[in-house]
DNA sequence: ACAATATAAGTAAACGTTTGATATGCAGTC
DNA sequence: GACTGCATATCAAACGTTTACTTATATTGT
């Protein structure tokens, strides 16, 4: 690949005036633009950014730690923030923990030697120190890592409390929750905290389920959810912590011969498309995707040019009422 | 951060000295090395890894274009392409083209600069000469680019046949098809050349249709097929291009009062969770997206090294018979 | 006519690594 | 005791940029 000093050669000029020309600083005489461009042109030159990087000791890229970029949830923001950060001129470099505390403390080593310039987690099965020794702005997703670590989240608590609320304004009476592994502090366990006060405010049944951290990855789990319904003949009533598992219940109720809605009403959570393709689609609390991926990567582009940002974002949430439940 | 420098002082060597310890080259002392490595620690020291890239003129970052990494079959792809190139010591850039001719070849550009080693495309909206021009190794996904690009595909034609040789031995004789758009010569169009063939061989009525680009991407089409299925009021069995419309066709046949598999027959394309977690659970023909993704890295990082790669990659498709059909 | 300033281009150091060439010390050998 | 050979560590150049400094020339005001 041709250089600055091929391009410098090429048009009988220096190094230093070719780059003032990539960079329009100090003074040019037109005539030097133009043979510059057209040694350029020529030799099909493009700017080494490691060679750039290197030098303005900033690289313009950002890390986004995720399980895995084919989660639905994930997926879509990994696209977001691809997205914006482009936008930005930043890159993104991704990748995918699948759920395993080895590969998240690889990543975040990684992350730091290519001397991103700052990272969204998005994953966050490792220790709080090794986030702390980061030394590297962050922004989390759905979990407050540190004290000083900014996140951004939808409101779990509302959503919890629509999806529960509304189930049982359709009038069920014995409800089923399933959520993620409760032990890890996650923010999307207060979606549970709502489902057990909205429970005990109405007065309803109800019972929790949780699910293996590997669900998240691993979406065969339908086995899983159909022992949970079997078990429960009474339930009238699902409030499942993702889409993908409002969708297994769809699948177990037909299979084991229980209408929905009629017979049980199913309410997902993250208004992913699965929740919309899904027969009959699935009413769901949908999380606003983009601006949580719009909010992470400017928060965190703000904290990388040293501004001061929020430690704690909440976006609001909406229940899409489909026909798993009316 | 520290740098090399900062090691070096620390332990009282020089940074060739530190060089070597962490490239483990040359002759050291067990004190030496033992020295710097407490340095190293102390310091929490990581290499830098530009710097580094620099200097071996080889950054061990590829670049991945697809349309978008939200799509089912793309997140799959690119979940797999970045475990393979990470099992492999690449990192992966990633790049949503959103099916935009000006992204794409502003990613193009964008993946030069950044000089990564390698490519794999899985967008082709490009004039092929600005592929020719990339002078990068590059892998492309389903589609023939230069006759010296090396590609990697599912075996398309075989796929559609399975597909359309199902409906019609499942009694089908009025079959619709639905592909994307024909315009680009992709190698998915060898489906519909196999449905054509098919049914022509059966004697049995058919029908196409053409998505357009864009569907790829927004996948609010539902209207749209809704419309198609109205048409043909007839029509008996449906090979969807992709199991993202297969589960719209299932939605649509609902909302008509048409039973599936009972009046109507669905097919769809990919093998993705979305055909696994419909309700019915979508017949798909299965492509291997682990091999593909893997064979996609493996021959890039061959082409890297400067090994003869070949040309072109067919693997095998699986029909996956499930409920919409039977 | 001459200082003061504006314009234009070049030199060389720096960013953080790696590595070939080179220097130093120290056994062992004749 | 000079010589070889080996182990160990350093020096300095290079990777492709940017940029503070410097130098050279042109333009202006008095």
């Amino acid at each position: 690949m041709a250089t600055i000093k091929d391009v410098a050669k090429c048009a009988g000029v220096s190094v230093a005036t070719v780059s003032r020309v990539i960079n329009r600083r100090g003074y040019l005489s037109d005539a030097v633009i133009e043979k510059v461009h057209g040694a350029m042109t020529t030799l099909d030159y493009y700017p080494n950014e490691m060679a750039r990087s290197l030098h303005r000791q900033k690289s313009y890229i950002l890390g986004l730690i995720v399980p895995s970029v084919s989660h639905f949830f994930f997926g879509e923001i990994a696209r977001h923030v691809e997205y914006h950060a482009h936008q930005n001129g930043y890159k993104v470099l991704i990748c995918n923990s699948l759920q395993d505390r080895g590969k998240e403390r690889e990543y975040i080593r990684m992350l730091r030697s290519s001397q991103v310039d700052g990272v969204i987690m998005g994953s966050h099965l490792q220790e709080i120190e090794d986030y702390v020794n980061l030394r590297l702005p962050v922004i989390s997703l759905d979990r407050r890592l540190t004290p000083d670590t900014a996140y951004i989240c939808c409101d779990n608590y509302q959503g919890g409390l629509l999806a529960t609320r509304h189930l049982l304004d359709c009038g069920c009476r014995n409800l089923i929750h399933v959520s993620g592994c409760l032990d890890v502090d996650m923010l999307a366990n207060r979606r549970t905290d709502a489902f057990l006060d909205a429970c005990k405010e109405a007065g309803a049944a109800h019972r929790c389920y949780q699910l293996p951290d590997s669900a998240v990855i691993d979406l065969d789990y339908g086995g899983m959810i159909g022992e949970i319904l079997r078990e429960n003949p009474d339930c009238d009533g699902v409030f499942a912590t993702s889409d993908v598992t409002a969708a297994l219940f769809l699948q177990a109720a037909r299979k084991q011969g229980r209408q929905v809605p009629d017979d049980l009403r199913i309410v997902g959570f993250d208004g992913s498309l699965i929740a919309a393709l899904a027969t009959p689609q699935i009413t769901t609390v949908v999380q606003p995707v983009e601006e949580i991926a719009r909010y992470a990567v400017d928060h965190l582009l703000r904290g990388i040019d040293g501004k001061v940002i929020p430690h704690q974002t909440i976006l609001p949430v909406e229940l899409q009422v489909r026909n798993s439940t009316v």
